[in-house]
RNA sequence: UCCACAGUAGCUCAACGGCAGAGCAACCGGCUGUUAACCGGUGGGUUCCAGGUUCGAAUCCUGGCUGUGGAGCCA
């Protein structure tokens, strides 16, 4: 009996006969000569079958396997440089013994060109397809990596809830639900909680899904995604900012380790990933504006200078963002913005009471904010003052409260959208494509 | 919520006021080295829905539905 394999590990069975369970990827029939593409899961292996190798039957179930069939295919494993499709590369296996488990009906997402809203439709076959294959692994090593890195530098996951009695912050629309005929939340954060746990832990994150109402309908936008929120106790917004960037560039440097094949697949251009090293550019609020006026006066382009047009005290929108970002060749810190921009519960910067200190960190190549953070007010008087000016409900937020009466200390913490990351670091353009089951604002199936 | 665009075979599209078509997929046949193979053949339609204009509507008009791209908001 032949050793089951993964295809990934094909290069250490040259010469043997093995077992490979899996799909039919592809399958080009050449009459008595029939190639035929297996993926596993792990990998692609082109299988060969030549008819004067096998008996009848074996050979007329292998010249009308249809695609997506799942088979058990025998045989013996070969180097051959003509096998391009085979990942990895160069390997094929002479089919000895063939076992279909079951043919497939006729498979909708054919070789050729779809259409965004068919392959949504079908996200559930498109996972199974090359390029989304290499995505969703590449989105696995990140998550891992990330939480990795914070695991080695002492940081305790601490889970937060998703079911909440309040919103976590007061701007962005609540998914609500029954709770027993009272109303509840979906979390749409866990950064109230991860403070209440950085006292108990000292340095925490979490890693879990948030949700946003909203009506977004952008290439950035999830109603549902993977939020990575650390939160430390005593850390500035500088040593916050150096905390992001290793982070960073640490999961970008894994994902390079690991995943030459997947990024190949997707055709990542890597001079872009190279360039993603500590440290980052850091530059101010009003710098950013001032960079966003130049830049507006520069261009000759009326669209582009009206898109441009900001005053001090304007939240950036995406055009601003991606002009800002276009400056540098790595991610670029956005720190200091105005308070009234920001959550309530961000520290004004001393002295100027008008600023906090918020840092956002923009992607580069147009991708936008993929983390936003800040240190939070802990003097007692002033976070009470917050809520009471912002008009939200002091009895939800009580909890909050007792966190600055028992040892308030300063600290600070940002959120990561891993989605939003996953498709900067694959160059990917939208969103969709880097979470296994999308969640917008017109579709929650399948 | 606002702006723009689209909806025709399983899929991707063409036909733009005058017989609803092609490529791919499926099915049948041929081929010993394919790489989105190639060659020959077969079947496949409520043109998103409801009204209207017209001798005649996939095509023009009105309304609706669905989707896509973008804006705002955000990670």
């Amino acid at each position: 009996m032949a050793q089951v394999i993964s295809i990934s590990e094909i290069a250490d069975h040259v010469g043997q006969e093995v077992m490979v369970r899996g799909w039919v990827y592809d399958r080009t029939d050449k009459g008595k000569l029939q190639f035929i593409q297996v993926r596993d899961g792990s990998g692609i292996v082109q299988c060969v079958a030549y008819k004067p190798d096998m008996d009848e039957a074996t050979f007329e179930t292998a010249s009308k396997l249809t695609q997506e069939s799942s088979v058990i295919v025998s045989g013996t494993v070969k180097v051959n440089e003509k096998a391009k499709k085979s990942i990895p590369a160069g390997y094929e296996i002479g089919i000895q013994g063939l076992q279909l488990v079951q043919m497939a009906e006729e498979y909708p997402i054919t070789p050729k060109e779809h259409g965004v809203e068919f392959l949504m439709d079908n996200r559930h076959l498109w996972v199974r397809s090359l390029r989304q294959w290499a995505i969703l692994r590449i989105r696995a090593t990140l998550a891992r990596a990330l939480t990795e890195w914070l695991d080695d530098h002492g940081y305790l996951r601490v889970d937060t809830p998703i079911l909440t009695p309040a919103a976590g912050e007061e701007t962005t629309t609540l998914f609500s639900i029954d709770y027993f005929g009272e109303s509840a939340y979906l979390s749409q954060t866990g950064q109230l909680y991860n403070e209440a746990n950085m006292m108990a832990f000292g340095k925490v994150y979490t890693f879990s899904p948030s949700f946003r109402a909203e009506k977004s309908k952008t290439r950035r936008h999830l109603m549902e995604f993977w939020h990575l929120e650390p939160e430390v106790a005593f850390m500035s917004l500088e040593e916050m900012m150096d905390v992001e960037e290793q982070l960073l560039s640490y999961a970008v440097s894994r994902i390079m380790d690991k995943h030459q094949h997947e990024l190949a697949i997707i055709e990542r251009d890597l001079g872009k990933l190279e360039s993603i090293k500590a440290p980052f550019a850091r530059i101010t609020y009003d710098e950013a504006v001032e960079r966003l006026k130049a830049l507006a006066a520069q261009t000759d382009d009326p669209e582009q200078k009206q898109l441009l047009q900001i005053e001090w005290g304007e939240d950036f929108g995406s055009p601003h963002e991606t002009a800002i970002a276009e400056q540098f060749d790595r991610p670029v810190f956005v720190y200091h913005y105005p308070s009234a921009i920001k959550a309530f519960y961000m520290q004004p910067v001393d002295g100027r009471p008008e600023v906090c200190r918020s840092v956002d960190l923009l992607a580069p190549e147009g991708y936008g904010e993929i983390t936003g953070g800040s240190e939070r007010i802990y003097d007692p008087a002033l976070i009470d003052q917050r809520i009471e000016t912002i008009g939200i409900t002091r009895e939800a937020y009580a909890w909050y409260l007792d966190l600055r009466k028992y040892g308030s200390v300063p600290h600070a913490g940002f959120g990561l959208g891993l989605e939003r990351t996953v498709t900067w670091i694959c160059g990917l353009p939208h969103v969709r494509e880097a979470i296994p089951y999308a969640r917008m604002l017109n579709r929650k199936y399948p």
